[in-house]
DNA sequence: GTCTATAATTCGATAGAC
DNA sequence: GTCTATCGAATTATAGAC
């Protein structure tokens, strides 16, 4: 039987190369996000992000783990599933910048665009399946679903459009709450 | 007064390397897009992009000026402009994969998602100012109906999630149409 | 564990012959 | 107009001293 491993001093070096990553891929993707640059924010050699991470592949694959952590809506009324998602989608976005780097890398990386598929297919098609009867309907639904929080968060964060990053949070939330809930609950067109 | 010039030799290859350009920023993205692929792309000696263009900026910018081309709805019933819109973008994002190439290169380089805000403001938002009454309101529903246009791009063209990307092209023209209707004319939620 | 030095590429851009 | 040669900078990654 295995025992808890003693935290090691390097833990900590490693887990601030990390953090340290996440926000580099997150604010430049993934070519301008340079080991050099990574290494200098956590104030560390780079020569020791190698020797943590082996390769820079490697790193993004550690900086990019991440949890959607889809909540437990089971007593949340069924009409207002969709502003329930929509919020927790954007305070998802809002607290973790990890989304952030995957999509900004996603977009150029093909290793991170595999990622973003994993996510869907693990975390948002799987708790859709929790709250759709029809499990062949599910898959598409939370596709679509993700269309439209992919490119809420896509115009509001990234390509910063003025009307997107401006308007008040609670507004957004309900206008992409409402289309959502389209996507749960409405007749297929 | 001035006569139409008449067409230099060079101006063919000035023609070649811009949709080479064109090409290689909508499949790899601005820095993947390097002088020396695009040159090779249109054979023609690298040295010559940089006559031609000048830097990789300028050549970005000429490769990356776009048309939407938004439709005469003036004949279309009310009812299906949704519909209608999310076709015509669709068909756009089909036909000419400038829109790629911003999409790709907006995501990492400022300029480029500059460029994206222009075509919104100039483009999207000032088509939606013709159709609806509100001017005030025209911007915030032009931004939202970007939203779902971008994002399902963004899913079925450039990260390729497996259900959007299969989804017959009527299938998601019907479920995108009833997203942007609801934008044009439902109530503030 | 930590850091210096540097290898091996690759890139944008320039100079200049023809 | 066209192309060769190359510069100078930046990058990932490695080797090896301490």
């Amino acid at each position: 039987m295995m025992s808890t491993p003693r935290p090691r001093r390097s833990d900590a070096t490693r887990e601030a190369i990390r953090l340290a990553a996440r926000e580099r891929f997150a604010a430049n993707g993934y070519e301008r996000a340079t080991i050099r640059a990574i290494a200098a924010d956590a104030d560390i050699d780079p020569a020791m992000v190698m020797r943590y991470f082996g390769n820079k592949e490697k790193l993004f694959a550690a900086a990019a783990e991440f949890d959607l952590r889809m909540p437990d809506v089971s007593a949340v009324p069924t009409g207002r599933l969709g502003v329930t998602l929509a919020a927790h989608f954007l305070g998802r976005w809002e607290s973790d910048e990890t989304l952030n780097a995957l999509l900004r890398a996603a977009v150029t990386h093909p290793a991170a665009a595999e990622r973003m598929r994993e996510i869907f297919a693990s975390q948002v098609a799987t708790f859709a399946a929790t709250i759709l009867p029809d499990p062949t309907q599910a898959t598409a639904r939370a596709a679509l679903i993700s269309t439209q929080m992919l490119g809420a968060a896509l115009c509001r964060f990234v390509l910063e459009l003025p009307p997107v990053a401006a308007m008040p949070r609670e507004e957004l939330i309900a206008w992409l709450g409402g289309t959502i809930q389209r996507y749960l609950t409405a007749a297929r067109p």
